[in-house]
DNA sequence: AATCGATGTGTCC
DNA sequence: TGGACACCCTCGAT
């Protein structure tokens, strides 16, 4: 097999990129080119944007579980259950949503976003370059960053180890899938090329029966267990595979999603090549994603045009919704991936508005959509005019309060701004007793994206 | 198999 | 300030 080395094929014509760069060599960590890492902390003022409800019912409640409960007492509808009163307290309560904290720590876009399963205010995210970053952005300068290859090294995927949270298995181009810790030491590498014209693309880890499944560029996914023993490595796709999802209840059933415009769902314990799925389901486009809900009862897929599609496992051969939204890919985009909230039967998503799609309006902004999960109804839009690029990648902490945002080369965080407002305080008198503070507020506004200016 | 076009975001001049 | 261009290997159409 050819090193890992530019090919005519791959028509890289860099160096080899495993080589230190001496152009990045020099560079400080964390650290763009000639910009330092910008963090911010977000305005929290009603000022700051307009999220728009598009609730049925009443407003101007405290909508809170007392609301919740008290809804549910009343019990208007008997089939409607405290769950789904709770839920509609927290839709009235993203009206209050506000940035909490930005951050701009790469040289290159966003490509991967994850939350910590059991810290509520740290995430990893993974950058084109191949950069991780743990951020706890409740804490001032609480990070740890492990410096990738620069070009060439783009992250694709990352998963905290479930039995060990100071591990992350990572998925890369650079052509390894692997398990590594935040100061940077490989634990364990469980498949690598020697080239680069495949690469990995996605990863996924089951605690309970111990594997790890990777997919790759050229179709492949890999079965491994957690000492990184091969079980098989099979050809299940016709070609990129974009992503692989275990179920978070049934420990054996795998969704992977496909640029061929498939997603499949697999028994991992009869897995024998590309037609022994135990169901297919076909899109119009490729496919970026293809997620279990929280509860393992249902797939969100997200294709690389203008369609989400909600899956249940009453029926996985016949979608439950079809979802028209605007989302279409782009070479130069982290690909837009739609994901489940961890406790609400939500779906979050950024939009980049597209004049060729069907429901175009002008003046569409690039807002982050919430959708209601069993009815497939758009329920709310996030939107800050200072972060005004394409949010690629949106994901709600294991808590469900939090939402963490890829947009660009930042980081978004939103909260509720009650807690917005009662953290920001304590964060900035933390900054200006470190002399860190700006005037005592918060960033200047900048005409693009607030996060970038410093 | 090879080529082309789409078109976001940051840097540099 | 605005325009050129890099990014670096994406995907669909031809």
């Amino acid at each position: 097999m050819a090193s890992k080395r530019p090919t005519v094929l791959g028509k890289r014509s860099s160096p080899p990129l495993q080589l230190p760069r001496s152009k990045r060599s020099c560079v400080r960590v964390p650290g763009r080119r000639n910009v330092p890492p910008t963090w911010g902390v977000g305005k929290g003022d009603a000022a700051a944007g307009w999220n728009q409800l598009e609730l049925t019912g009443q407003r101007g409640y405290p909508h809170s579980i007392i609301w919740a409960l008290h809804q549910h007492k009343l019990g208007g509808a008997p089939r409607i259950s405290f769950q789904h009163c709770l839920q509609k307290a927290f839709l009235y309560s993203l009206d209050c949503y506000r940035i909490f904290r930005t951050a701009s720590p790469f040289d290159r876009r966003t490509t991967c976003l994850e939350w910590h399963p059991t810290h509520p205010s740290t995430l990893a995210v993974g950058s084109k370059g191949g950069d991780i970053i743990l951020w706890d952005y409740e804490v001032l300068d609480k990070t740890y960053f492990v410096k990738g290859i620069g070009a060439g090294g783009s992250i694709t995927g990352m998963k905290f180890n479930p039995l060990n949270t100071s591990q992350l298995f990572i998925s890369s181009v650079a052509g390894t899938t692997s398990l590594k810790d935040f100061l940077g030491n490989t634990i364990r590498v469980f498949t690598s090329t020697d080239t680069w014209d495949y690469w990995y693309t996605s990863v996924d880890v089951s605690a309970k029966s111990r594997v790890v499944v990777t997919g790759d560029s050229m179709g492949n996914v890999i079965l491994l267990n957690m000492d990184g023993k091969e079980i098989w490595n099979l050809r299940l796709h016709k070609k990129k595979v974009t992503h692989v999802a275990l179920n978070p209840l049934c420990d054996w059933l795998l969704a992977t999603a496909s640029v061929d415009q498939t997603v499949k769902i697999w028994d991992l314990r009869q897995v024998r090549g590309k037609s022994s799925f135990v169901y297919q389901m076909p899109h119009e486009r490729a496919v970026s994603a293809a997620y279990f809900s929280p509860d393992g009862a249902k797939l969100l897929t997200t294709d690389q045009h203008s369609e989400i599609r909600v899956y249940s496992a009453s029926h996985w051969a016949c979608p439950q919704h079809l979802i028209p939204h605007p989302h279409r890919h782009f070479q130069h985009l982290t690909p837009i991936r739609a994901t489940w909230h961890p406790r609400y039967d939500l779906i979050v998503v950024g939009r980049y508005p597209d004049p060729n799609f069907a429901g175009f309006t002008p003046n569409e902004l690039r807002t982050i959509d919430l959708f209601d999960g069993s009815s497939g109804k758009m329920m709310c839009q996030l939107y800050d005019p200072d972060s005004s690029g394409i949010i690629s990648l949106n994901k709600f902490n294991p808590m469900g309060d939090t939402l963490a945002s890829a947009m660009g080369y930042n980081i978004l965080i939103w909260s509720h701004r009650e807690i917005v407002t009662r953290k920001q305080e304590g964060l900035i008198k933390v900054m200006s007793e470190q002399g860190l503070g700006r005037g005592g507020s918060a960033h200047q506004p900048s005409p693009r994206n607030r996060p970038r200016q410093n």
